[in-house]
DNA sequence: CATTGTCCCTGGAAGC
DNA sequence: TGCTTCCAGGGACAAT
């Protein structure tokens, strides 16, 4: 699932391919993609648009036109963007041509991925937290945010108006590597944990960035190449396996219909 | 404003 | 074998 070091890896990959490149033909096999303007208006505003940049916020990646506008895209679940590959079939959702011969498709099994036309450089994506790699993240941002918050500290990790870019898979990673509980009240955290958390969070998404993303799903770079971060993880997805700190078996929970796994030992309430 | 629940969407795995 | 249920989960949105 694409979260932020999936979505850098993507933009990174990309931009070498289509930076400096026209949009020479673009098809839509799947109205739900497009979000605004309309089907027919979102070509003809593409068709023959340089690309000037390819940026990031959050989980969204940003594509940037030499007119000003920006083509911002999001791939949820089930999303990938893959360069020359197939061009047709059951969970193709768009395909985008370009002026190099270069082709980007746009494949989706679980069709939730989503992307729109804005009209100036400020795209209108939701109110966003701060980047964790920024310097805008510190220990005091991130005390100062979970100030007074009563909801537990997973489901406050997963909100991306407070931290931008942090998805279920790298907030159970952090909460490990912090030794905190999924349900612990995120107000109620000691300025010790909120230290750790901070420094967890921000060494787990630097490893995934340096190791291209998690393929625990599907993910894919554009190349097609899985990343390799779900080999390093410790506790997500690892329900009934050892702790590789304790050897206490993972265990599995919901935290707002979220699926969260964590060691019971090294985790405590 | 903070919080919680529902819905969207599909396919693979697990259970019976 | 075939049916049902669970699970994967980001984010918009409604309700409280």
């Amino acid at each position: 699932m694409p979260e932020l070091p999936e979505v850098e890896t993507i933009r990174n990959e990309l931009k070498p391919h289509l930076i400096g490149h026209k949009f020479t033909e673009i098809i839509i096999y799947d109205s739900k993609l497009i979000l605004q303007p309309s089907i027919e208006e979102f070509c003809r505003k593409l068709m023959g648009q340089t690309i000037a940049d390819i940026r990031r916020r959050g989980k969204y990646l940003i594509i940037n036109l030499a007119n000003g506008k920006s083509l911002v895209i999001h791939l949820r679940m089930t999303g990938a963007l893959l360069l020359n590959s197939e061009t047709a079939g059951k969970h193709v959702r768009a395909v985008f041509k370009f002026d190099n011969g270069n082709c980007l498709t746009f494949f989706d099994v679980r069709r939730l991925g989503v992307m729109w036309l804005n009209k100036g450089i400020n795209y209108s994506i939701p109110e966003l937290g701060p980047e964790p790699l920024s310097d805008d993240f510190s220990v005091d941002i991130l005390a100062k945010r979970l100030k007074g918050r009563k909801a537990p500290i997973k489901a406050v990790l997963l909100d991306q108006s407070v931290i931008a870019g942090i998805g279920n898979m790298y907030a159970d990673e952090a909460l490990f590597n912090a030794g905190i509980h999924p349900m612990k009240t995120a107000g109620g955290l000691s300025s010790e944990e909120t230290k750790k958390l901070h420094n967890a969070i921000v060494e787990v998404i630097k490893k995934a960035i340096g190791n291209k993303g998690a393929s625990v799903a599907n993910y894919k770079r554009p190349g097609g190449e899985p990343g390799t971060a779900h080999k390093y993880f410790k506790v997500a997805h690892q329900r009934g396996k050892p702790c590789p700190v304790c050897g206490e078996l993972i265990q599995r929970i919901a935290v707002r219909n979220r699926g969260s796994y964590f060691c019971p030992n090294c985790q405590e309430e």
